[in-house]
DNA sequence: GAAAATTTGATGTACGTAAATCAGAAAATT
DNA sequence: AATTTTCTGATTTACGTACATCAAATTTTC
């Protein structure tokens, strides 16, 4: 059997109130005392019952999200798979509020992280803004031991304890490979569109990609960065422009939002050379344009596991308990049209029982 | 707050051993009464608290995993995998027996799934041998109410509860578009290395391989398939025999294990035109592989995940309570050169601070 | 309508931990 | 040495559920 704390009491010699002083750095115990109860705990390998733990606290998890808003379909899908996690609030004993702050602000993100502070949450999760000012807005919240999670855009420099999110130099880098041998022997130049330089995956992907270009496929020119604000309609406009300017382009590297713009202008494109078209995040209208073979491949980070991923480790920050590395580590799906997810989930076999446990 | 059991017994006007009797599915409960207490379980949206519940009953969950035996590096990895979930069984609640048996080995599998039986656990994870009788020890331990699931490599036409695996035919489907896209002009045949068609996964990666190549990519013929019983010795010499045989191969899929033998014969290679070669799994020997070039990409699942997932939903078909569909869902991992994950993992800030919990 | 059988209620203990109270022991201070 | 302060022990209640026991009420059976 797991020892207890009254085996911890029994080990130490001391009291079962004393080895609880000392699990929940309570104030009054001796230094001596205190070290004999932390040698018998390391002794017979004491390990916390969390859950006996946090029930007798009757304990919840405040945290809050802040996401930015506007009508980003990544955005709004990640919007979608918190208020999931809030369905499932009861059973994980979380209570998570979601704010949202205007896109590619970084006042009234700062504004945002400052008034979440003001709530003392368990943790907070937030997709970053690269700023300063952001960073010291996320550093007075680790002061007050506030665990706080960056979500797809990590926050460089800061004292935030984990990034939820993809390695995006790694992501571009990619996007680079695949177009580069995709491409094959066709020349042409390559045209990036991003969403806005402010926001680090988007940098990051930037980087990534040009590197393997001009390392591995210097024979394709990289045309200047079109930058998009996340704006289907100015992404529209810049692609289509590019593309009458230049009707020889071989491919595109759409790494931001606002794809419906980019789609719209391939479609109505009626000359040129065909372009080899990869784009990030999978969304109803990447997939369709996916499947018409309009794109040539989707990388994609799923909403999904970003979200539960910064439950788990806010919830395990907040425990000071370890996290499982490799679990946490969201990876870059690659999608091609014959890898494609279905729309809905489940394959099995029959419902849950409902009550039946044993 | 979440309704409780008492709440239930108030509401329905019972008292709590009534309450109790019924969520339990304990007898001397009328059925008039016992539909009093569902309507109120309903009505107030009553869900019972697992870890109090375990809390209470001291419940461990016995699985057994039942894993092939021998020196494929993919199943090793996966045994491991296991063995990491083991070390965290004091936390889970788990008490994981781990069985190997021989590969391709109907009879063996068959004997240790009933053996598994005679000990009632709670469930049963196995990388299942597509075989009648094998199909026969899974339902039988269906009937005695033991949750099944698969890992790996599913049994269709059986009941077991769920699949904790990749989508194999999507896989084929993704290697071919792959080869056939990085091929680009080149002409030449295509080989493809298997393990054994008894196992449903290599017989669905080849189906799906097989499908894409003949519609979209014609000018590749396929080559029969070689079978290298996931024995690198044994693929060595048939992947030798082959690129000897038919110097103009342009590329390889290697769709079960065996790798090392592969690579070798790609080494010993010095004449004939470039080969594009697609495999599966990342183990030490691919991962080199692809760095070195040998290899252009390499599909892999991830076997924490799949571990994780399996032990995941045993549990929750234990407790008859609903998974996350998505959560559940294994992905296919595309690995090129310029997205290979670290070896070693741990990206964060700092370390736990032990006993800490607030 | 009485006896037997069944159903229901009341109550207590347990799981492992948190948290509070109060009394007593040991230190530190005067 | 007496007093104050600080530390430690003993004990209790609570969290939400499981499970057992025994008494009381209700239904069924003859």
């Amino acid at each position: 059997m797991r020892p207890t704390v009254h085996d911890i009491a029994a080990a130490a010699g001391v009291s079962l109130a004393t080895v609880d002083r000392v699990l929940n750095r309570r104030p009054g115990v001796r230094g001596v005392t205190r070290e004999k109860v932390e040698q018998a705990i390391e002794r017979i390998g004491y390990i916390r019952d969390v859950a006996a733990a946090n029930l007798a606290k009757s304990r919840v998890y405040p945290f809050v999200f802040i996401l930015p808003s506007g009508d980003n379909s990544f955005m709004r899908g990640l919007e979608a798979q918190v208020r999931a996690a809030i369905g499932r609030s009861p059973a994980e004993r979380t209570a998570i509020s979601i704010v949202t702050v205007p896109a590619f602000n970084p006042e009234a993100l700062v504004a945002a992280l400052d008034e979440a502070r003001a709530t003392s949450p368990s943790g907070v999760a937030v997709v970053a803004i690269d700023s300063p000012d952001v960073i010291a807005a996320v550093d007075r919240l680790r002061g007050e031991r506030i665990p706080v999670v960056t979500l797809v855009s990590d926050l460089a420099g800061s004292k935030r304890d984990h990034f939820a999110g993809v390695d995006n130099i790694a992501a571009g880098r990619t996007a680079a490979s695949l177009m580069g041998r995709f491409l094959g022997g066709r020349s042409g130049p390559v045209a990036v569109l991003a969403g806005s330089m402010l926001v680090r995956d988007h940098r990051e992907r930037l980087d990534g990609f040009s590197a393997v270009m001009n390392e591995s496929f210097p024979g394709h020119a990289l045309l200047p960065v079109l930058e998009g604000q996340d704006d289907p309609a100015l992404a529209e406009q810049l692609v289509g422009e590019a593309l009458a300017a230049s009707p020889e382009i071989a491919g595109i590297y759409s790494l931001g939002a606002g794809n419906r713009g980019l789609i719209a202008a391939l479609k109505r494109r009626r000359n040129g050379v065909p372009v080899c078209v990869i784009a990030h995040e999978l969304t109803q209208h990447t997939r369709a344009a996916l499947n018409d073979g309009l794109i040539d491949a989707i990388l994609n980070q799923d909403a999904g596991h970003e979200v539960r991923s910064a439950i788990r480790v806010l919830k395990a920050k907040a425990d000071g308990v370890a996290v499982i590395g490799a679990q946490e580590r969201i990876r870059i799906d690659i999608f091609l049209k014959d890898n494609l997810p279905f729309e809905r989930d489940g394959h099995d076999n029959q419902e849950p029982e409902p009550g039946r446990q044993d």
